[in-house]
RNA sequence: GCCAGCAUAGCUCAGAUGGUAGAGCAACUGAUUUGUAAUCAGUGGGUCGGGGGUUCGAUUCCCUCUGCUGGCUCCA
């Protein structure tokens, strides 16, 4: 009696023993190139490489370059980081270090949070590990003496994760004198870890839990190779250029201030033409739509706010101000307002679905700590619409608020992700509410083919919602663009609408944004295109860029003739070289630079160079202008 | 809010074991009239983020506040 094994897609191969070590099967096998398999998968599941196997299987080796290979490397690499951080930092207690896109964490609990400084230590001594090439032993033991071995070594973390699991038995991943309880699987020794590099360091609550002990966590980066890695840092460098804050500043778009404060975004004439013409786009679109465009005041009285349930919950975020005894709270949503214009008169069903946009200012006190540029600051201006509908009108409408982002999404070119959101734990509203609405977020997007992901119990507590994310230059991911479904509001301000057989019902509200925080939004928009805007948003156009004093006539009228047709234009009439106009046009981002020598005044017209460094050929200024137009048109 | 790092001229950055600072660009003045990513010369410019402490003396060391960056938590 034997074995028998294969390789995927492969014949089968006999075995003359009862069990076989996957090291042996693959070399059965006569598979090739062992120095780059890491680990295995027996019959679809991960195991270690010297696993032994004892019935007929499929085996298929994991490579290192591999998305499953290099994960199970980089996991690997954060155990060898927790050895060399206990040889260095005796007392250390270790935590969870998982792998994570790129590298790696790992937590630790220590006497002193570590600093930056600590890391090429830590990183030498790693590099020590990996040359000694210690193997990564797996054994299992049950629970109890897993939590007697860690509780006598002081590691009381581990001690409540193994409670915790509440598993009969526990694996255990030991190299060198380094033990951690583990799932695994591993690579099969130290050795395997070609690149890594330690990055950073950061606080870490423990469980993730604010109100338990903050962690030291270290972070890493780790590759197949020393060439991925390299290229990986290097277009981490290149994205660091797209930065938003830096580009806002050296394309002069807004500024902060610390004497203003916080979070809060000061626009100058560049960053608010752009910010214009994106707003002027938006309420175009909503009125093809079939919004209405209201304006709320930015404070409401705070017996409002505990109406609405805001007080309650959300007070710790609001700002509020008194006057005459009376106080008042600083909106941080527009809804109030919007619902208060629905009740001013009394409604049929014939008048739904009702669709109020405002481009409605709202300030959130937001901890000093998630602070970050345009992404997340205090003031902030949402593209904020509340559709109140009947039930029955209620997947339509998601599926035309879907539709719109999908629109606009696509005329700035982004790619975005959508995540629904389930009923929470802590939520109001009958279960008959939640699944219709649960229901219509989710046809709505399988009616429109749209990918999404769900995120389970993590609604609002009113209603499920819709998130899309877009990623910045740094693939941190920022929700933008929502579509929350809301019972609870309706009910609490009583709206309601004359049905056909003359009752009242009660409307459905969804609230939504499309851009979100148009702050935020123009902070991707800016790393998106790395600050070279197309045409149609683009603050300047066109600057003009005169070789001589001679030319500054022509350069007048060129200029006159741009403006009065609507272009964003400005002239360069500076005494200095052409190369420096060039450069400095060109360090802005302009997309347009239309030179003008004595040749070009001579015949009445420009020779246009583009960003990119190329250089149209001669253009009239009848000319130039219809090029610009059609390309604005195209919104290019 | 928590952990770590940072804060020097308008901008980008040097600098000193504690003895009050420097470059390039920008600005200003002058010369130059120039053809596709920096023409040359000269001049002015800083309470070294704010406050407090240690010290004969602090921009440098300590504390604290403010702001920024990277994480964590949060984002009804």
């Amino acid at each position: 009696m034997g074995l028998e094994i294969k390789l995927k897609d492969k014949a089968p191969v006999d075995v003359d023993a009862n069990s076989i070590s996957t090291l042996d099967a693959l070399k059965e096998l006569g598979v090739k190139g062992m120095e780059n398999i890491v680990a295995v998968k027996v019959d679809d599941r991960l195991y270690d490489l010297s696993c032994e196997i004892n019935s007929s299987a499929t085996i298929d080796p994991v490579r290192i370059n591999s998305a499953e290979g290099i994960d199970i490397m980089r996991h690997s690499t954060s155990h060898v980081m927790a050895m060399a951080v206990k040889e260095l930092f005796p007392g250390v207690k270790v935590t969870i270090g998982p792998s994570i896109e790129n590298g790696f964490y790992y937590d630790f609990d220590y006497e002193r949070p570590f600093k930056e400084d600590d890391l090429p230590a830590i990183e030498e001594k790693m590099n020590e590990i990996i040359k000694q090439d210690l193997p990564f032993a797996r054994e299992e033991l049950s629970s109890s003496e897993a939590i007697e071995l860690f509780g006598k070594q002081g590691e009381n973390y581990k001690v409540e994760i193994i409670e915790d699991l509440g598993a009969e038995n526990v694996s255990l991943y030991t190299q060198g004198s380094f033990s951690d309880l583990c799932r695994g699987p591993h690579i099969p020794s130290t050795g395997r870890i070609k690149a890594f590099k330690l990055t950073k360091v950061a606080g870490a609550y423990w469980r993730g839990d604010e109100k338990r002990a903050m962690l030291s966590r270290i972070y890493g980066v780790a590759f197949s190779d020393n060439k991925e890695l390299r290229s990986y840092l290097q277009k981490l460098e290149e994205a660091k250029k797209r930065d938003h804050v830096k580009l806002g500043k050296q394309l002069d778009l807004f500024s902060t201030h610390e004497e203003i404060g916080a979070g809060m975004i000061v626009w100058h004439p560049k960053g608010y033409m752009l910010r214009h013409l994106i707003e002027q786009y938006e309420i175009n679109e909503h009125f093809k739509r079939g919004y209405d465009m209201v304006k709320g005041p930015e404070i409401l009285k705070t017996d409002l706010w505990q109406k609405s349930g805001h007080f309650d919950n959300y007070r710790e975020n609001m700002y509020f101000t008194e006057i005459d005894n009376q106080s008042y709270g600083i909106k941080p949503m527009n809804c109030l307002s919007h619902m208060l214009i629905y009740k001013s008169k009394l409604r049929s069903y014939r008048d739904l679905p009702i669709r109020y946009f405002e481009l409605g200012l709202v300030h959130r006190h937001e901890r000093s700590g998630v602070l970050h540029g345009l992404s997340r600051v205090r003031e902030f201006t949402q593209d904020d619409a509340h559709i109140l509908c009947t039930p029955e009108q209620l997947g339509e409408e998601i599926k035309g608020v879907l539709t719109f982002v999908k629109d606009v999404m696509g005329i700035f070119n982004f790619e975005y992700e959508l995540e629904i959101s389930t009923r929470p734990e802590k939520s109001i509203g009958s279960d008959e509410d939640w699944e219709r609405a649960t229901s219509s977020l989710i046809n709505a997007m399988e009616d429109l083919s749209l990918k999404y992901d769900i995120n389970e119990g993590d609604g609002a507590f009113y209603g499920p919602k819709i998130d899309i994310k877009l990623r910045d230059a740094l693939d941190r991911s920022w929700q933008c663009a929502t579509v929350q479904c809301d019972f609870t509001l309706p009910d609490r301000f009583d709206l309601s609408f004359i049905d056909q057989e003359g009752q009242k019902q009660r409307p459905v509200m969804i609230h939504r944004v499309i851009l979100g925080s148009i702050e935020r939004f123009i902070g991707i928009l800016i790393e998106h295109y790395a600050g070279a805007f197309p045409l149609w948003i683009a603050p300047v156009q066109a600057r003009i860029l005169t070789v001589t004093e001679r030319n500054d006539e022509h350069a007048e009228y060129l200029l006159k003739s741009l403006k009065e047709a609507g272009f964003r234009a400005e002239a360069d009439l500076r005494n200095e070289k052409l190369g420096l106009k060039v450069r400095e046009a060109q360090l802005q981002k302009i997309p347009y630079m239309l030179v003008i020598g004595d040749r070009e005044a001579e015949q009445g017209g420009v020779t246009p160079r583009l960003r990119n460094g190329k250089n149209l050929a001669f253009m009239s200024t009848d000319e130039i202008i219809q090029h610009l137009k059609e390309e604005e048109r195209q919104r290019r």
